[in-house]
DNA sequence: CTTGAAAGTTACTACGG
DNA sequence: CCGTAGTAACTTTCAAG
């Protein structure tokens, strides 16, 4: 079966405008890519059924709706044995509070995201998962004290040479 | 002047409603949360202009798009004197593969994300780092093997009692 | 791909409770 | 604050070039 996932320029031109105004009438996107507004339209849902968008979302400024902080955690596990991954992944992976959880190299095997309403609720968190997730759990947390540069995306010209 | 800040019920399920479908339309969105279209509109438009919503977006596939790596960078500046935050923060500010910043307590002071589209980029840009950026600059690169799980957003329900 | 047309939705505004 | 209602704009699908 033949896949048909390649994207031109045009196709990257319409991403990197709805990443960037997601709300954004299908007349408006047309305009700017160049197209009028039908085959514009087709491209859309092209990418939306390739999965190539995932979805839409607003961007809420937390600090306006309620106090909330952000902490990043590394965490080690002392044992590499098989089922200890797998251990740690299940013990975090109903955390509600839990925002991202990347496994990574380097100094420490995860690196995970919580936001929560105080410190409180985050130390009651790790707390948690030091009693029930794997043995030899080791936790480094890093509260967010200021967010120098938030993403309103990435750089998709930059990412893709055409 | 009053503020008239305040966030009720229905503001908040507006918020999680299009946190989680930024492209509703307004009377799905007014049916979810039992009011109108024209109050609802109103109540988005108003949020919007309070910078509670600060705008929208399309969710990419990165991988469906280009190859890509994610690395997260753990910084510790050796000198904490006046002027050492703000140079390495300018050092940053430019770098279009930046995605985040934060400033953070713990182990070390800054988190970066970078998304680049391959291992050599990174490096460029971690040299050019430690080239330009203050002295005694620290480095600790983590390579993003896999996302074990990656945000649609807050659960905003945890971090508001009403 | 484009244009254009037609039908169905939606957004927006103004007005009234 | 809410709802109703009317108009303008947009979306969506179609056919034809």
């Amino acid at each position: 079966m033949t896949q048909h996932n390649e994207l031109d320029r045009i196709d990257l031109k319409i991403l990197a405008t709805l990443q960037d105004d997601g709300r954004i009438t299908n007349q408006a996107l047309s305009e700017r890519v160049g197209l009028s507004p039908s085959p514009c339209l087709q491209r859309v849902r092209r990418l939306e059924k390739l999965g190539v968008i995932k979805g839409y979302s607003c961007h809420i400024d937390l600090e306006r709706v309620a106090q909330t902080i952000t902490v990043f955690v590394s965490v080690s596990l002392s044992s590499h044995e098989k089922g200890a991954f797998g251990a740690f992944e299940a013990a975090v992976a109903d955390i509600p509070e839990l925002v991202e959880c990347h496994k990574v190299s380097g100094q420490f095997d995860y690196l995970l995201r919580f936001v929560c309403s105080d410190i409180g609720t985050y130390t009651a968190i790790s707390d948690h998962l030091l009693a029930t997730g794997p043995e030899g759990l080791n936790l480094s947390s890093h509260v967010v004290l200021q967010a120098t540069k938030e993403s309103k995306g990435v750089a998709l010209e930059r990412l893709v040479r055409q």
